[in-house]
DNA sequence: TATGAATGAGGCTTCATTCAT
DNA sequence: AATGAATGAAGCCTCATTCAT
């Protein structure tokens, strides 16, 4: 057994996963402490006990996505190798956003969207994902610039940045028409003017 | 005096305020009716005679928005009348978060993130927001094309999309970083996008 | 109708004086929001209607006794106008403990003792409370000594804090010996001490 | 090794002095089994183990209390030989309550004042050590009316009761007032009117 | 002896709404 | 039109205890 035995650690990841869920479906200010753990089908007092209060929930859940795509399990995080692989971590959105019938947004703008000046800590931990994403993107862009492959006029920060934006933008305006039209448009503009600066 | 007596608009349109206000800074989940009700410095029952409840007000902030908007008195909603214009109205966007220094995001992306399947209809009073906003762009689009200043190839709707959707991204993110950074370098890669089009 | 109605004041009451008796009877501590609900019969959210919290329940307790002071109804707190009335001041402490079956101490001092560092407006109620009452002690013993009735190497000031410890004291030792006995006794010593100062 | 082990008895004791300092600072219904554990570092099942309920533990710190007494290792508890050891007695409890800046009153008399009804147990220990407080002053005036040093009219139990309630009165006093004054006043007092007796 | 997982009741407070005046 | 009293459910969290390892 490690640090903590392994009992525990599945009743915590049970109340980690229901988390998840209800808080890309419904974002974490209409999400209760009560639904996670009805949803996660333990008794009340063990949620305080893994989690020190909702607040620290929301820390573990983003911490759980980080650590996700750190350990390449993330299926919207993955190295950027190619031209196709940039359209496929477009389209690896797309497709979590259909698979929850254009009903969600994504998980980490839906939680950014409520934090507010009170919930430094998770806009922290937010910003360490988005800045993960970033450097990733950047990553692909930087590599192709090495090899001559991107106009030497591109900012690679700022394509990534922009990659991120256009994303999270159509994602939300995807979940507000409950459409993917909008979604697969935008990510079509978003790859042309990229691939602008293809050298 | 009209169908509602001029004081009592008063009194709901201080309701209205406060709602638009606190429904900017924290979300609608966040927002109660008594926070609502003390922001406007109101009594309770005033509150559930001007607005059947709560999602009856979001209703009417939604509308309210609308009407500023179809009255010309939204200051991120103007003709675009040329290039010039277009990136006043990225600019806008920029600006309105910055008046707030960075700790809030556009206020119909702050209510569109929270909707779930059970609120359809503030979900379709903010679909109306954003086709109105939409068609202002396509407008725009098409009459350039109309006389030969955009490419025959540019699909005006798409377009139309990609502005909204990369605005509500870099504003999210703005927000997220706290910082205006991104939202200009996004602001900046998006209308160099678009200008491609240009003819 | 004044500043409240008479609907909401009787409500109010009910709350307070449910409040007094379950304080007096088992501490602050022991003593929570929804026990107080259920003694007055009102509905869970008057309660907060009423008082801001359970401390604010506690201050306005100990206003409710300033006040009853202030206008003479407080069977415990009258003018002292001669030794027989000293003596009656000691013994009403005592009656107020016999009509429990001495199973309580003073509500004063009940609500002291558990009075901690965080509780610093509380204390500061029991202060003003404690203050009263000696300045209504020593009023006693200055008029006397004005008179020439009173030792004049006799402080007043201290002989008032006396009177107030000693009765604290006895009806703690009262309540935890379930006995007026001790008591008794303690008020006969004390006034037998007091009297030394009799010229 | 005795029936306890001494791994195991050095466990208990850090509990129970957690507790004592708890109980003192707060009084036995504000100090949750959760904040001694904490507070002993100790983990949650050696809190069962050693003590079979909180109230238990009640019962274990006042009974540690009366064997500290009895093995004189009290500060507040030794034989009183003469009146300069009375006064010792009297100032002892003074310094303890100096000691924490005057923020607490007596342990006892903390403890004391909570308990209610149903707490019948504790109430006897709390009995048992008063009486067992009280023996000793009162020893001591027998002693003293034996060699004629005290008046016959005095009454032994009479004055010891009255020290004990003196103090116990002063102690909640001082707490309430943050203030050593009333405090040295009323110990004043309270020995002026016991050498009264002094033959 | 020791640890911490598990439980369910309860504590304090706010929520969203309706009602009486 | 306006006020605030009233209600009960729910939200977030701690409590006191027992259980499994």
């Amino acid at each position: 057994m490690t640090a903590r035995s392994q009992r525990g650690e599945k009743t915590r990841l049970r109340i980690l996963q229901a988390a998840v869920d209800l808080f890309h479906a419904q974002g974490v200010a209409a999400t209760s402490p009560d639904q996670v753990i009805d949803a996660s089908g333990i008794g009340k007092g063990q949620f305080y006990h893994y989690f020190k209060s909702k607040e620290g929930l929301v820390h573990a859940v983003l911490q759980n996505y980080l650590d996700e795509m750190c350990a390449g399990n993330n299926p919207a995080y993955f190295e950027i190798k190619g031209w196709r692989d940039l359209e496929r971590w477009f389209l690896a959105h797309l497709e979590l956003q259909k698979r929850f019938h254009m009903t969600r947004g994504c998980p980490f703008g839906t939680i950014g969207n409520g934090v507010t000046e009170k919930d430094e800590l998770v806009r922290q931990d937010l910003n360490l994902i988005f800045e993960t994403m970033k450097s990733n993107l950047a990553a692909f862009f930087i590599r192709e610039k090495a090899i001559g492959r991107l106009s030497r006029s591109a900012d690679e920060d700022q394509l990534a940045d922009f990659c991120i934006a256009t994303v999270q933008g159509a994602m939300l305006m995807g979940k507000i028409k409950r459409s993917s039209r909008t979604v697969e448009g935008t990510i079509k503009a978003a790859l042309a003017h990229l691939k602008q600066y293809r050298a």
